[in-house]
Parts: structure tokens; sequence; C-alpha cells
RNA sequence: GGGAUCGUAGUUCAGUUGGUUAGAACGCCGGCCUGUCAAGCCGGAGGUCGAGAGUUCGAGUCUCUUCGGUCCCGCCA
């Protein structure tokens, strides 16, 4: 092998008569009898070479035999290339190699799919050759945008004087939250480690031994279902501060937003950042991760069904309305489409009128008065052409229906301005959720976030009215990062213990190192964790998270490429002390 | 756990009401070609129609079961 001068995006005009080596995997051949021309390609580029039988010294029949991602050590001499061979869509498009030697480093077998282009193959097979799809244009720009990203983190939190701490992989099993990955010990059969959901004891605890400003990207593991936007083993930017509260939080983590975006893609993010409380948010966008780019606010409407001889929403404590301009277009079968839609999220179903000529017709129009007609339509804004969708029901129903047909409706239509960026604080989430299967109360965010001060004297009369110190920050509707203050008071924590149903010998248990630090010294202290896959897939535009991940895995769980799960020997299982159980069929 | 959807050549797809020998493009193999950049032209090979069962004179097509991919609900403090 001749050792590179230069990689596959370095030459330029300016080079054209220097002697030169090039090492990369062939993108393309265009064979042409007596002439052949290869764009050679490596991470940094193409740059095209030609083999031409008067002056190639080597088998000419073996260039001839060159085929897509063979590899590939050439010689050769840069030469300008004539006014009409210009290639305006290569960066090294001015010149060209004329190669003297060549050497065939790796042949290629026959190709599962084609490199140059990433839909030539459905996903699965591309995910088993994962290799050769990382060479593509897309994901070798997203892994690019990643390591950017992470730099981009570094350099701002240790500008900021945030220490990187890395914490154990394996640790204890803790109760709330996702299922826990288990890891079974050799050494002390029976028992387990758990991968962590989040270094969230940990980072508490550093806290307490002083380090004041903590920071790790971190990989963290929940054994829950997939989706889109969500994988088994994650990556998290986990933050941890001492003697502050919210506001430096805020400001702490949105200049690390802004610097990531300015560094990453060049985007300038608004100063300060817009804050929603979390009522605000499932009222007006009946989502707790509003998209901000686009209106379609919810409106509450139950005065005038009120009003109106359409009984079936007499008796629920919610009735709400979007209205969609220029909506009136949809199609019985489309209006159809959005009840299914929204029945995914228990809505019984989706009302909806039109504006036409001053008035409301179709679907429940009959049921408005004239009147009622004109109150609607001035009240709501609606101009002919619009749509109002009307859904009653229970508020913890209506809300998240209509919020995600607004979501809906915004992608069919395309409403969301693509370059907009919209980061959004939201805050003031209620304390406890209440889980009607357990039949108790869990923590909305996690147990050791610390309730809103005014709260504090309702903990025992009426937890479910008592607000919490944790924010999400949200951009564009995903939720990119989630945090609280923390509970820096042992009697507080233990309190909050007790109305998550723990006892105080089960909290002992599960959480007692945490408690008894609590006791010697913790400062006050809060934190934050991004998901960084997921701000990866904003920053590369991806819609999956698949995309921003080198070795992802498929909605089974499954690691198509290396087979991952999969069966271990007998002799591992005995060392463990582990016998499988046969499956139930 | 539930729902939707997809599975046909190496790959992406087409395949009519169930009916002759399952097609196209790209890739692959062979040939022609000295200025292409999605090179072009000519020829060729390549199929367990995801798997299994059923209905039928006859199934890529209809039914059931099953496996796998994707998206969603539940779940994800």
């Amino acid at each position: 092998m001749k050792k590179r001068t230069h990689t596959c995006g370095k030459l330029r005009k300016k080079n054209v008569s220097e002697s030169v080596n090039l090492n990369g995997w062939v993108n393309t051949v265009r064979l042409h009898g007596q002439v052949i021309f290869i764009d050679l390609r490596d991470r940094y580029g193409k740059t095209q070479i030609v083999f031409n039988s008067e002056d190639y010294k080597g088998d000419f029949e073996a260039v001839k035999k060159l085929s897509m991602e063979d590899v590939l050590s050439v010689r050769g001499t840069v030469q300008a290339r004539s006014e009409g061979a210009v290639n305006p869509d290569l960066p090294t498009g001015e010149i060209e190699v004329l190669v003297e030697s060549m050497e065939l480093l790796s042949e290629t077998a026959p190709l599962p799919f084609i490199i140059t282009d990433r839909d030539s193959a459905l996903e699965d097979l591309r995910l088993k050759y994962r290799y050769l799809e990382l060479r593509t244009d897309e994901l070798q720009h997203n892994i690019m945008t990643r390591h950017k990203t992470y730099q981009a983190v570094r350099k701002y939190l240790t500008d900021q004087d945030f220490i990187e701490i890395e914490t154990p992989t394996l640790m204890k099993s803790t109760p709330e939250g996702a299922r826990d990955f288990l890891v079974p010990s050799r050494i002390h059969h029976g028992k387990f480690y758990a991968l962590p959901q989040s270094p969230q004891l940990y980072k508490q605890i550093l806290m307490i031994s002083g380090f004041d400003r903590y920071f790790q990207i971190v990989k963290c593991f929940r054994d829950e279902d997939f989706r889109a936007d969500r994988q088994p083993e994650f990556t998290q930017i986990d933050v941890e501060m001492s003697f502050i509260d919210e506001e430096d939080i805020f400001s702490n983590m949105e200049g690390l937003t802004r610097h990531v975006f300015k560094e990453v893609i060049n985007v300038d993010l608004p100063d300060p950042f817009p804050r929603i409380t979390y009522d605000e948010a499932m009222s007006q966008y009946g989502s707790d991760k509003p998209d901000t780019r686009y209106e379609l606010f919810l409106r509450n409407v139950k005065e005038f069904t009120e009003r109106s001889d359409f009984n079936a929403f007499k008796s629920v404590d919610s009735v709400k309305a979007i209205v969609v301009p220029d909506g009136a277009k949809y199609s019985r079968k489309i209006i159809d489409e959005f009840t299914d839609y929204v029945k995914k999220y228990k809505a019984k179903g989706l009302a909806w009128m039109k504006a036409e000529a001053g008035q409301l017709t179709g679907g429940i129009s009959k049921f408005f008065s004239g009147d009622l007609q004109k109150d609607l339509i001035k009240t709501t804004n609606m101009n002919d052409g619009d749509i109002i969708f009307l859904m009653g029901d229970k508020r913890s129903i209506v809300e998240p229906a209509l919020g995600a047909l607004r979501v809906e409706i915004a992608r069919r239509e395309g409403l969301a301005d693509k370059k907009a960026f919209n980061p959004l604080w939201v805050t003031h989430f209620p304390m406890f959720e209440f889980n009607e299967e357990e039949n108790r109360y869990v923590a909305m965010h996690h147990p050791f976030t610390a309730p809103m001060e005014e709260d504090i004297d309702k903990l025992d009369s009426d937890p479910a009215s008592v607000y919490s110190r944790g924010y999400d920050l949200t951009l564009n509707g995903h939720e990119i990062a989630g945090g609280s203050i923390r509970i820096h008071s042992q009697k507080i924590q233990e309190k909050i213990f007790g109305i998550l149903g723990l006892s105080r010998d089960e909290a002992k248990e599960k959480f007692g190192f945490l408690v008894e630090a609590l006791t010697y010294g913790a400062p006050p202290h809060g934190g934050i964790a991004f998901g960084f896959d997921r701000l990866v897939m904003i920053l590369t535009g991806s819609n999956n998270i698949r995309d921003v991940i080198a070795f992802p895995k498929t909605t089974s769980a499954v690691s198509l490429m290396d087979e991952a799960p999969n069966t271990v020997s007998k002799q591992q299982l005995d060392e463990l002390g582990i016998q499988i159980k046969p499956d139930k069929n």
C-alpha cells in the first residue's frame, strides 16, 4: 500500500501537477473502453481518478474489473479538468488524478445494497449490514454531527467549571420508574446488578461530596418498549449543580443549548428561552411538550356546546376544539381517519363543523342555532373554508387526544417551519400522579424531586394538588431535557417516600444510602439530563433515533448485525447459578 | 400486552376478477466504447413469491397460523 498523501476531499486546483497517493473506496466506476473514471471515496470526500490505457503502466484489464466498494491505493498526478469536464457538485470537481499505478487493497463481494443510495434497501437489511450503511453520506454526516455535539457539550460545560465524573454501570436495582436491565452476579449467586436508568442517585451523592458542578455524557438503560425516538440503551448529558435554584439551571442550560446549536449547526436560539407552565401547556396545546412552531390552539368551547342542542357534550366536564384554517377541504374519508386517529388516545369520537358563507355546515352544525353559530365563529376567529373539530370528555382525555390531533394535522399540512427551532421550558409539573393499577401516588418526575416551597404543607392534606420543582426543556415538540431541584432534607425525603407508599423500611432498603447521605450536610442542589440522541436527531434533522446511533437495535430489541441478544452456554449459566425456565407453550 | 402496515430476483418495486412460461429498473457476469460524473449501447445469468397449513381443477393473489421489519397505544420515575 502506498500511504495516502492527501484524503479524497483535499485536492484543489492549487495542487495541479503534484504527485499524490490516495487511499479509498470505489464509489462509482464509469468505464469508457480505453479510459476509466472512478470516484474514489473516503470520509473526507470524493476525488475523480482517471485510468488512461495509453498512460497507465499497470494491468489495464485489472482496472476494468474494479467494482463498487473495492478498496484502492493509487499513485498519480493531479491535473486540472478541461472546462467542460468540471464537476460543480464536488469540492474536488475542478481537478482529477491521472493514475500511474494502482493496488487493489481489498476486493468487495457483490453488495447486498448500493452504498450511494440509502433508499436502495429496507431497514432490516441495512441494519444487518450496518457497517455498509454507515458508509452512506447521510450516516457519515450524522455520526460527525454527533461527534461535534459531544465536543461542544464538553467544551462549554468545562469552561463553566463543570467536572466530568464517571459513575458505575453496574449498580443496585431500584424500584420506581422503568424496568431495569439486570446483570447476574457470578460471585454472589442469586444476586443481581442493574444497569442504570440514569446516574440519578450517584450525581446527588456527588453534590453531597462537594463536587458542586458535575456532568457526564453517559449511557442509560431502560428495559421498556421502543419507539422511533426510543432505544433501550441511550445517551444522556447528565448535569447536577449545588447552591442553586431553578434560575441557575435555566440560565446555564440555555447557555449550553445555545452553544451547541451555534457550534454544530450555526443556529442562534433565543435568549432567554420562553417558558410555559404544565397546566397552560396542557390546556393550550394538549401536550406537555408543545410544538410552538404553529398555532392551532386548543380552545374551551364548553359554553357554546352547553347552549346548543347537542346533548352528547352536556354531561362531560370538558369540551375543547381546534380550528383548522382551510380545513373545510377535508373529505368525509379524511375526517374518519382523524376520528380513528383520536380513538387511539381513548377519545370516543370527533365532532366537526365547516364554516361556509358565515355559517356552520355539516357535522353537528344542525344542533347549533344561527346566533350560536355566529358567536362561535366570532369567538374562535373562524373564516369561511375553515373546519372546527370538537371533542368532549374528561379533561385528561380531551386534551391529550386533541393535542395529538393538532400535531397530526400540522404534520399533514406541513405547518411547522423546518428551519425554525423553538425551545420552550415547561415548569410547574404536578408532584404526583395517581396510579389506578397500583392504587397509590407515583412521582411524576422521580421520588427525589422537591415540592414547591408553598405547597409543602399540603403534602399531607392534598398531595394531588402539590406542584413540584421539576422542569422539562422541549424543542419543536420533543422533550430534549428534564430535571428538577432535588430534596436536600432527609425529613422531606422520608415524607415523600411515605406518600409514594414506600414504608420507612422499604425506603431504607432501596435508597438508604441516599437518605443517610442527606443527613451529612447535603447542599441544596438540582440538575437536569438531556436526551443526547434526541438532541442529535434534531441537529441532523433526522426523524428516527436509529439514524444517529452507530449500532442501534430494532423495535424488538434485537441487533440484526451481531444478533444480540442470544443464548449462552450451559457452563456460563452454571457459573451464574441460573436455570432457564421452559417457555409456557 | 394491543392495533395498523409491509414481506415477490442480490436490491427497490410492478403483478388486473384466482388462470399460459411471475415482469421492470438498478446491481452482477460477458461484449462494444478515450471525457464521464446516476456514463451509454448490446447480450446473459439470477425466483422456496418470508415460513407452514387450508379452500380450489388451479393460489404471488382468498382464509388461518406463524416469523421478521416499521409506526402507534399501553409502558418509558
